[in-house]
DNA sequence: GACAAACGCGAGCGGTCGCTCGCATTCTTG
DNA sequence: CAAGAATGCGAGCGACCGCTCGCGTTTGTC
């Protein structure tokens, strides 16, 4: 039982980023980039997502990434600080682009619009999203993945819980805010196993889990809806 | 894309288990053990619970576990052969008890059972054991299981999966078998998302959640066995 | 009490990994 | 075309990790 608290393990080095003059610009390093070092920055960022999707983040070496993208490992790190760096990187341009995918994705809670149509349109965009990148999927749900990303993955989530949340009020306002919380976090777990589900298959059978998913969001919130105008029709199609 | 194949990582060695001798008894070990081996092994195996529910198996050290338990590395590999041993020993042990339970969670298919009852029980018991044995979760759905453990989780996911296509095929004779199949996923997926939530709470939030994974299964599986005699009774309760 | 087996220790071996460094090559710029 | 910056290389450093080995201690047996 004794709960030992300290372990034995430190990271190699702290590095102290050496051009941080004390002008407000933090910015980025005035580093000069040629035409051939953003290709080998695309080159390399493309090796590590499939790196990091077949290995995950901690077993995924960089002198795999490196091997992968054809070139050595110094010269990875001409490029990235740290491995670290490299999935953040990775992780800010999927977030960047889900970002603007999901904007129009959860936002229109239009109250008239009926909860199948909803769910479908929801679940369509984001499954189409981590299909095609299937790195997003392993670096934010690894269990190893660095702090940076962590923290945004945690925000992003809170922001899609958030957005969930409100949907959900919108549906049903007569609700306790605790249990509108369960239930987009619900929402939001349910997404993610049946996720794992569609991206363990291909083809006919994927579509058929993707449909399965939205059956099964639907037939979880309609029943909480069910007295709603617009929504909740179609009572029970036998399928 | 270069589909980089091979690795350049091999596992420290491939002991050979001097004591094979060819006739049929590959059984275990003659070694004698004393009561005060019998007490450390508990003590490993209990330090290596916790260590692999915190960290999971590859971040976990034998060092850290040894440290956990109160001995030196030595001593631990007087008792484990190696660090799997020690992962398949706990999953070994974790299973024979979570099967003597789930013989009689999902075996009854009393086919007047009503649903609800049905999911009720089984998520309870389900619930129970691995809220119990948190391990159990970290050592079967880690994404860096050795080779061992995962045949042993794909074995119990397939077991667990063929008595829920039972169960539901009673519920619902007239459906294909695929559509059983993918349904029995989508049970057991959903179950998964449902736990990492209520591990992720505890007291009343907790018992909140489990309630909440219950009604979700219920309403997804309720509309399929509708027009069922002694199920799916009070069709669709406002609430 | 004598002897052997089981238990216990911890420095250290061989290995991988993240990352660095010195040096060569290619590009840009004047 | 020269100078210097950006790019590229790969051996190798330091740290950690799984695991071993030699040796000392405890326990069971006669």
């Amino acid at each position: 039982m004794s709960a030992n608290r300290e372990m034995d393990h430190q990271e190699p080095q702290e590095q102290q980023d050496p051009r941080s003059d004390q002008d407000g610009q933090e910015k980025e390093q005035p580093r000069r980039r040629q035409a051939r070092g953003e290709r080998r920055i695309a080159q390399l960022l493309e090796a590590a997502s499939d790196v990091f999707t077949t290995a995950g983040y901690t077993a995924a070496s960089t002198n795999a990434i490196a091997r992968a993208a054809g070139v050595s490992p110094g010269t990875l790190y001409q490029f990235f600080p740290n491995k670290e760096a490299i999935a953040i990187e990775l992780g800010d341009r999927l977030m960047h682009e889900l970002r603007e995918m999901y904007g129009e994705a959860l936002a229109p809670v239009d109250p008239a619009t009926p909860l199948e149509e909803a769910v479908n349109s929801a679940v369509d965009r984001f499954i189409a999203f981590n299909c095609a990148h299937p790195a997003f999927f392993s670096l934010m749900h690894g269990p190893d993945i660095p702090g940076r990303l962590a923290e945004e993955h945690d925000a992003l989530h809170a922001s899609l819980l958030a957005r969930t949340e409100v949907l959900l009020s919108s549906l049903l306002p007569d609700a306790a805010p605790a249990d509108l919380a369960r239930t987009a976090h619900m929402c939001l777990g349910v997404y993610k196993a049946g996720l794992e589900l569609v991206l363990a298959h291909e083809g006919a059978e994927r579509d058929a889990y993707v449909q399965e998913l939205k059956h099964l969001l639907v037939r979880y919130l309609d029943p909480l809806v069910g007295d709603r105008p617009g929504a909740a029709g179609a009572p029970r199609t036998g399928r």
